[in-house]
DNA sequence: CAGACTGGGGAAATCGCTTTCCTGGAGGTC
DNA sequence: GACCTCCAGGAAAGCGATTTCCCCAGTCTG
């Protein structure tokens, strides 16, 4: 394995010179030395140990990005976003999946930790359990503590930068939305109570209901994924409009009534929330609130990496998109004024 | 920020005997050494460096894998195989995406070398360009003389472990039960023509045809992606049957088709390659050629870990999935015997 | 032309951990 | 009881970079 003082040797400089020509430094050095050192490092194949670099340094050009699960496309575009940003910053990416375990959260920020990466990504949502919550805060602020900085895509509840998608008001729109197409019967797909996504999805919706003097709609917990929305749909009962917190359970819940027979949206018409873009070929097409994914993970990362010292908290407003999964009811009024997309 | 070196003060033992308490060794520790050592770690927050960790060892703990695109389920599904081996072997992962930059692949390994990462896994097609290629090798040969593994899913072409997804074979089986169907007149969305994968699996397709005697298809070529297929489906003419050289170019011209009208399977039928998990839901279901994608992630990464000297080669065969995408022409006899799924 | 500056080069300390080698004491054997 | 073997614990030498000083030569300035 070539070292950077073989190089040295080589060259005939000094480990100082051969350091400052090959990993960047403040300092000039001459022509002649400079082409001497590249000469030889190129001549060995030398590679920087980066671990000697970072141990020197104090500090690491990687940054940690957790997420749930890199097979949800929900997941894989906040990671491709920010990882744009990070290698636009010259930095590398370390990818954790917790697979929805939250000590496995925990524990991938302690060994992002010890990695001494520069930041730390959290994607996904919280729980509502407070111990955990806590547990997850006090790694971070150990994290912090040495000079870590960390960045959320979710709920702000971890005194980090974070990116925050209106969740509640996205959903209060979609319901207003759905209203004006004449619903009044509804069903939410509401995923488990105790992820706070889906419960704010869950909660603005309901709100936004009571608050449009619509009668309550039935309520179904289940998986935060597509066999979730699978599972719920096939517990619904007189509604005319599903709402699912997510558009993988909205995918779900599609393939259910698919497979009985119900027509949507003849029958029954399904939202979901996300605007996931590989959904955008599904028939029919998904009624959704669209969130800039992408652009969430990179802005995450961006104030992470910006230096900024107090949290900045950016609240991200979802957009009601309106496709061919739902549809108008008889007598309704014609007074929409979302997005209402061609095809 | 706390080093092993307080502990050990704080405990009033040596640095060595911290180390072997608390970062694992072949040296036994007595009892009361150790509660104290834990305890001093545990009220300091000690957190190892692993950096310095890495750099003492000669070793680290982690991966790395290069893709070209974690927003492409293929590539998702691939990466998250791998992802659970390296957990359950204790190790990180780092991801690189190159965005199909086979410049930013080469690039992408002498940083991981430069990490000393344990393993690299390179997941996608190789090029056609032999220059790059061999400049690849030559990567990877400098990582692999400083003790570095290699895995790759895709062509062997790289003298490192490999998981080869049999596409040329994958290819001909499909269109065999085409051609079963009673279709003759095929079309091939052939994807671009240096990418190998692309390369090999429309070879295989034209060979069998040309095997059984059907008359030559036409060949569009296009990009590897959703709108590459789209593209590509409107510059078809008179084909009964398209063959996408994969399953998101299929969905592009399934998209393409809905919006002119033309109806899937009954004016066209229409296969894909890969059996991308998150598609199971479209409609038409896709028929296409089946490949485990996760298993071979992570099949090829346990090749990279297992300590192996001379590189395995793994040819992975794919299986025939036939669906509602593609029809039976009026008269052709019964005797597929491919996998055909209910739904 | 002397004195102050400047800027490129090198020696050596340092980063935090692992591990080899050494040491002293406990336990076993004849 | 003398001699060996074990074993736990500690001192110290790396691992491969970065960076602070220090020095020397060349350049400016008055």
């Amino acid at each position: 394995m070539v070292t950077l003082e073989d190089v040295a040797r080589q060259a005939g400089v000094s480990l100082a010179t051969a350091s400052r020509v090959l990993n960047g430094s403040t300092r000039q050095v001459g022509a002649s030395m400079r082409a001497r050192v590249e000469r030889a490092a190129t001549d060995l194949g030398y590679r920087t140990n980066v671990a000697a670099q970072t141990l020197a340094r104090g500090a690491s050009n990687v940054i940690g990005i957790v997420v749930h699960d890199l097979t949800d496309p929900y997941f894989a575009a906040i990671a491709d976003g920010a990882m744009r940003v990070a290698a636009g910053h010259g930095q590398l990416v370390m990818v954790a999946t917790t697979h929805r375990d939250p000590e496995q959260e925990i524990a991938y920020v302690a060994t992002l930790n010890a990695q001494r990466v520069r930041a730390v990504l959290l994607a996904g949502s919280r729980v509502a359990d407070p111990g955990v919550t806590a547990r997850l805060r006090e790694e971070l602020d150990r994290y912090k503590e040495s000079g870590g900085r960390v960045a959320c895509v979710g709920q702000d509840l971890l005194g980090a930068d974070t990116v925050a998608p209106d969740n509640r008001e996205g959903a209060a729109a979609l319901a207003r939305s759905l209203a004006e197409l004449g619903h009044t019967r509804f069903a939410v797909l509401a995923g488990p109570p105790d992820l706070l996504t889906a419960a704010d999805r869950c909660a603005g919706f309901l709100e936004e209901l009571a608050a449009l003097g619509l009668p309550e709609p039935e309520v179904v917990h289940g998986a935060f994924d597509r066999d979730g929305g699978y599972q719920a749909a096939t517990r619904t009962g007189e509604a005319t409009c599903v709402f699912a917190v997510n558009d993988v359970m909205a995918v779900g819940a599609l393939a259910a009534y698919r497979e009985r027979g119900v027509r949507v949206p003849d029958e029954v018409s399904v939202a979901g929330f996300d605007d996931i873009v590989t959904l955008r070929d599904h028939v029919p097409a998904l009624t959704t609130v669209r969130l800039p994914l992408a652009g969430m993970g990179a802005r995450a990362l961006e104030l992470a990496l910006s230096g900024e010292r107090t949290p900045t908290v950016e609240r991200v407003p979802g957009t009601v998109v309106l496709r061919d999964s739902v549809r108008r009811l008889p007598g309704a009024p014609r007074t929409t004024t979302d997005e209402v997309e061609a095809g």
